[in-house]
Parts: structure tokens; C-alpha cells; sequence
DNA sequence: GGGCGCTGGGACATCGTTTTCCTTCTCCCG
DNA sequence: CGGGAGAAGGAAAACGATGTCCCAGCGCCC
């Protein structure tokens, strides 16, 4: 109505009361206080202004600025905007919103965004960022900053963590390339000061010693970031070293992609020569050629599980500390294929074993189009 | 030092003086007010305490929260990360952080953030939103807030925009495809309430008449949507109304790979039987079969123009209002081949124009690993 | 009937800055 | 030597909400 935003101060005089009785009046956890019939005429008044809470004076008051602080690596790696998503999403419903911070995987970027990130006194951490430098950990800890850390674990520190069970993902994949009679299976390590790149090399070893494979030094290339470069690199190294190798357990879908890379440059077929698996399900990355199959797990459910989290510790300041673990699915498209000289199918990988009622190639007639066509 | 973070009430009375001169002495814009002595004894007492200026204070008294919304349909989509990034590290650099809102594309949840946004006292707007709902720019226009369109064009508002010039990309991608020799050429287009949708629809007639080609109207279908599903629809409907269609022009790269979908339902092979290009060039989209042709866009840039415009809006309130117009450029890929019996080229769809200098398939030699491999 | 407990709500301080106003002091010039 | 200009910085009022303190009134019970 007027020019300036309503303030609880108009309010209270439209109502007739004192500032402080509007509030109390307006605010849930204080309504009990005031008459009911008060409490009415207030929230009558502050509908006919218009009032909208000033959350800066509020959160100047209470110290609490409904904010919470997210780390990320790179916002431009598919695999996190849906993750994000979630996490904004479910924290929109309880009135706080996400201030992204991207780190690059740089230590002195991710040391300013947190500063700035405490400088404006966001209420919690929500850290996902590539190499977990302890001495924010540190400064978290300390200064009893609430902090979940997301597809990351935390060893020693009092944080909530919510991430996949990499261990079980990584089992299912060396199952799956096993049991299409792949023994020869190299690995494309992560990064290993990062929770993930560790817990996944740790499940390949596990899972190749439970089926009786050996594996060597030269199986294993250790990535030293999780990009398309590094698995361009890593992927090239494999496959020079190693002969025989006819399936690759990849650290994660990026490095599976540069290593498709790789591929191309030595002049590997992808499934026929050598079937490759990532990890994550990266959105698109089934419509790559051959489709890639992977690990998947819910990404958007990561955030909101980690939204849950965060507001946990941050509403009762007690709420317990929580591990949590989500549960991995194998994903099988066309980039796994039986080893062998069997393995030369006609259609060039195709199938999602996901989405069984999407139309395929294989059923897809010539059609009138094609002959008019051809006939050009 | 001490528990509670200093503030600047402690500053000063470290250095001797009153609040209010420890805020002069800070503050780059009133420190000449203050004597050279004095204010140097003040930032050293502030120093020496690691003083952080309140930020919530700090607004509460301004009226500047330094922070500013950005409203996206859907951050999932591969285009907005890139230009998100731009956009944040540009405000970054000048204190700002963005509050980023995905609208889906639906009216009532645009609504929502927007006011959500409004309550929070933003210093400004960023819209790349889908449709423009005129009420929340009519509304925008009567408080007098800042609003920056990004990859929109405002029409009869005043608002500064940063966009692609679509007409001239659309242009670019039809003479290419004409002069590969297609003449029955097909547009999926974008929705005509968004402006880059009609523009590149305009665009599209624009170009084609200027090379003498009709288009009638069962060459042109609209989608409802930027999405897979309506690419596949449109796709779908494109080439079966339309046989001796050669090319396709998509309104943007998602209709475009959603064309892909229908080329494999109908069993037409793509680009040997029909040639198709997208716009913006979105991540990965280079890696899809076949790598798609399409109009670039720099996105990190939009980005960061983006935020120029709106620090201008918002620093010197009367900063001009100003249309820009970024140069797009074409992309040739594997997606588009010359028209004929002769479009049947031995490696299926290779080859980056803009990447010479990356190691093509066709330089890969056999290699003796392929030979062992083979014997099996 | 008076003391007591309880409830509703007004007054005021407070969160940490910025900004306006005003006092003090110095200096310069007529 | 007095007065006005100007510099330096203190006092205090915001900004808008919340929370603490306290008082007035009312019902109740002994």
C-alpha cells in the first residue's frame, strides 16, 4: 500500500498494540503469550499491510541469518547442479537458502569462500569440495561451526556425513565385468586424499581378491584429479601397460569419459576391445557413445538427506552426529560387454537396462523415409 | 583472540576513539574524514583484533545487502552452470554473492523465489528465467529495482540485457547448411513467449528467404518446451510430415539431442540421412553420436557481463540502461554433412573445428594391441 | 479481605553499523 | 584581536526486530 515496506512497528499501531507485543503476536513460538484475541488483531493488521518480516533486523537480533554455506568443487561438473538442487530445495522449506561456493579444488580459493562464507554468518557448512583440507576442519571444529560434509566421510570429526557406499557400488561393478567373464580388470583411481578416490580403490582390491583375481601395481593409475584430463592421462597409461587388460573400474564417469579419450587415440574399440564403468551416473552421460554404464546413485536425494542433516544439527543445538550411507545401483549400458571374441554384437552398444520401455534401435523398422533416401 | 568475534565497538575503544570514528576510519569511502594518524591506528588496532565488519549490521543499516538473485529455470540444464559461474565470480570481485533460484519454468515457483528474494532484501536481479511474467517485471519496474535480463531481451522495460545475437546465429547455421547443399531444411522452434525463441524462429525465416528457399509451414514445428521431450516430439513430427527433409535447424542444443531420440525411433540415420544443428554449444554436447554442430555462445561471459550491468545499475543508481549483444559463432561437428549420396564418409561423424590440434580418430594407427587383442 | 500466583502486555535495551548533527579546536584573514 | 571557515571526531539516533524486565490486573484460597 504505502511506499516503504510495512514494518512490525506500523503493524503494531494499525493493531494498536506495542512492537514487541506485535511480534511476540506474530511469531509462533511466542503466540501462546498473547491473547488470542490480540494474536488476531495483529496478524490481521500485519495481512492488511502486507508486513513482510525484515530478516535482516531479525537475523541482526537473533543471529541467525537463515543461510547456510555449500562447498563444491566445480558447479560446471554435471554431477553436482541436481545434487544442489536438493539440498536448495529442501532447505528452501524450512527458510534457510544455499550460498554456493565453488573451489576449483583450489586450497586458497576454498579458504576465501569460507571465510567469506563465515564473514557472513551463514548458520552451517555443507562441504563437498574435492580435497578436505584440515584445517578448515579444524577452524569448524573449534569455532562448533555445524557441518555436514556430503560424499565425503569424515574420519575424527564430530560432522554429520551423508555419501554413497562406495565400497558396494565399486563390489557390484567388478561383479558385473566378472561375471561377463572379465578376469583382467584395471582400475583408474581417484585422487586419494579424497574420501571417495580412497573407498573405491579399496573396493576394487576387496572385490578382485574375493573373486581370486591378483591384482598388479601396473592395474592400478592413480588419478590426481577428477577430470577429463586425468583419465585421458590415466586411461593411456592402463592401456600401454598393460596388454591383456579388458575392462577398466573407473574412479568416477569423468574419468571414464577422458578415457574414452584414450580409446580413440590408440585405436581401442569400446565394449568390442575393452568395456569401461564409471561411477555417479552423471546426467548425459548415458547418451555418450557407447552409453556408459556405472554406478548410480540418487543425486538429488544426497542433497535433500544432507539438507535433513544440516538442519538437524543446526535446529536443537545437540542433534546427534549421523553417518549416513546411500545405497549404490548398478547401472548396465553399452559400455560393458561379454569378453572375447563373442563380443562384436551388430548394433554398436545400445540398451539401457534402466529404462526398459524406451523405444530401442533394434526395433525401429527401415521405413518408407529410408529407401526415398537412399535412393538419392 | 577472545571468544566472541570483535566487533567495532572494541576496535575502537583498542584504538582510543569512538565507534563511530573507527566506521570513518574503515571505511574507504568517509576515511578522509578522518586524520592520517588516526585512521591508522585504528586499521592496526583492527587488524590486530582480525575485525570482520558485521555484514548483517552492516545491511540492516545500509539497506544494501550485497547480495542479488538470480533466477534460472533449472540449474540441471549443462547451459547455466558455465554461465553461473560467470556471473558469481564476477560479483564476487566486488563483494556481491548470488541467491540462485530455479524456477522450472513454472509461474507459481518463479513467484515463490522472486518474493522469497524480494524478503531478503536483494540489491538486485539477474533473470534468465523462462517465460517472463510480466507482472513480476511490471512489478520489478514499479519498486524501481534492478533487474538485468540475461540471454532475454527486454521489450518496452527498463531494464539492461545481455544476449546472443540469435538472428545472426541462426543465419550462420543455415548458410552453412546450404552451402553443404541442403535445401529442404526443417526448424524446430523454441517457445514463442521466450524471447530467444522468437528470435531465432525470425532468425530461421529470415535466412532462408534471403537464400530463396520457401519454408512452408509444415518445415517449421514449435515446441512447447527446451527439453528432450519436446526435441523428440517436434523431431518425431518434423520428419514424419516432411520426407525429403535433409536438415534440421534446433531452436536450442537440448531439442536438438532430443532429436536424436527421434531419428532412432524413425530409423533415420543421422547426419547421413539427415544433418541437424543445435544452439549454444553445451558442455558435453561435443561428445554425444554424432558430436553435434552448433552455434557457441561464450556462456562464462554472459555471465560476467551479466554482473557488470547490474553493478552498474546498482552502484551509481542511474547507470544507464544498456542492451548488449554478445557474437556467437559457428561450431561444426559431426552433426551436419553435405547433402547426397556422397554424405556416407567412412568414420561416422568425427572432427571439431574449433579443437584441430586434438588427436583425430583417423590418425590412430592399429597399433599392436589392437592385434593381440583380435587373436582372441 | 489480603496475600499470592499467574497472565497479558508495555517499556526498554540490544544486536553492530552507519550517518547526521554538533561541539571543539585550529587557523587564517580582515 | 575577533570571527568565520574548516577539520577532526564525539554523541546519539537510527535500521527493524527480539527478548528481558517489570507492572498492572485478576482470580483464588486461606
Amino acid at each position: 500500500m504505502s511506499d516503504r515496506p510495512a514494518t512490525l512497528r506500523d503493524v503494531a499501531a494499525a493493531a494498536g498494540v506495542h512492537p514487541a507485543t506485535a511480534s511476540r503476536a506474530l511469531n509462533p513460538g511466542t503466540r501462546l503469550l498473547v491473547s488470542e484475541e490480540t494474536a488476531r488483531r495483529v496478524t490481521e493488521a500485519a495481512e492488511r499491510l502486507g508486513y513482510r518480516p525484515n530478516p535482516v533486523a531479525r537475523s541482526l537480533r537473533t543471529r541467525r541469518s537463515h543461510t547456510v554455506g555449500v562447498l563444491i568443487p566445480d558447479l560446471n561438473n554435471p554431477l553436482f547442479p541436481p545434487i544442489v538442487r536438493g539440498l536448495e530445495d529442501r532447505l528452501a522449506e524450512h527458510g534457510y537458502v544455499a550460498l554456493i561456493g565453488n573451489t576449483d579444488g583450489d586450497a586458497v580459493r576454498e579458504r576465501m569462500v569460507f571465510d567469506q562464507m563465515r564473514a557472513r554468518h551463514v548458520d552451517g557448512f555443507v562441504m563437498a569440495t574435492a580435497t578436505l583440507h584440515s584445517d578448515i576442519l579444524n577452524e569448524a571444529t573449534e569455532a562448533d561451526l555445524p557441518v555436514v560434509l556430503m560424499n565425503r566421510t569424515a574420519e575424527g570429526y564430530p560432522f554429520s556425513s551423508v555419501s554413497v557406499d562406495n565400497e558396494q557400488g565399486v563390489r557390484a561393478a567388478v561383479a558385473h565385468l566378472t561375471s561377463l567373464g572379465h578376469t583382467r580388470i584395471g582400475h583408474i583411481a581417484g585422487p586419494q586424499d579424497i574420501s571417495t578416490g580412497l573407498a573405491r580403490l579399496r573396493g576394487f582390491r576387496d572385490s578382485m581378491r574375493s573373486h581370486n583375481l591378483p591384482v598388479d601395481d601396473s592395474q592400478v593409475v592413480y588419478a590426481t584429479a577428477l577430470s577429463l584430463a586425468e583419465g585421458l592421462r590415466c586411461g593411456r597409461e592402463l592401456l600401454e601397460s598393460n596388454d591383456e587388460l579388458t575392462a577398466i573400474v573407473a574412479g568416477n564417469d569423468m574419468l571414464a569419459v577422458g578415457c574414452y579419450g584414450a580409446f580413440d587415440e590408440l585405436g581401442v574399440r569400446c565394449p568390442q576391445d575393452v568395456s569401461i564403468i564409471g561411477f555417479n551416473d552423471m546426467p548425459f552421460i548415458d547418451r555418450l557413445r557407447p552409453p556408459l554404464s556405472t554406478v548410480r546413485f540418487p543425486h538429488y536425494q544426497l542433497g535433500t538427506e544432507a539438507a535433513n542433516l544440516l538442519l538437524e544439527r543446526i535446529g536443537t543445538d545437540g542433534g546427534p552426529v549421523k553417518i549416513l550411507y546411500l545405497a549404490p545401483e548398478l547401472i548396465v549400458r553399452g559400455s560393458t560387454v561379454p569378453v572375447g571374441p563373442q563380443a562384436v554384437p551388430g548394433l554398436p552398444g545400445e540398451g539401457d537396462a534402466r529404462e526398459p520401455a524406451a523405444p530401442a534401435v533394434a526395433s525401429a523398422v527401415p521405413l518408407r523415409r529410408g529407401q526415398t533416401r537412399h535412393g538419392r
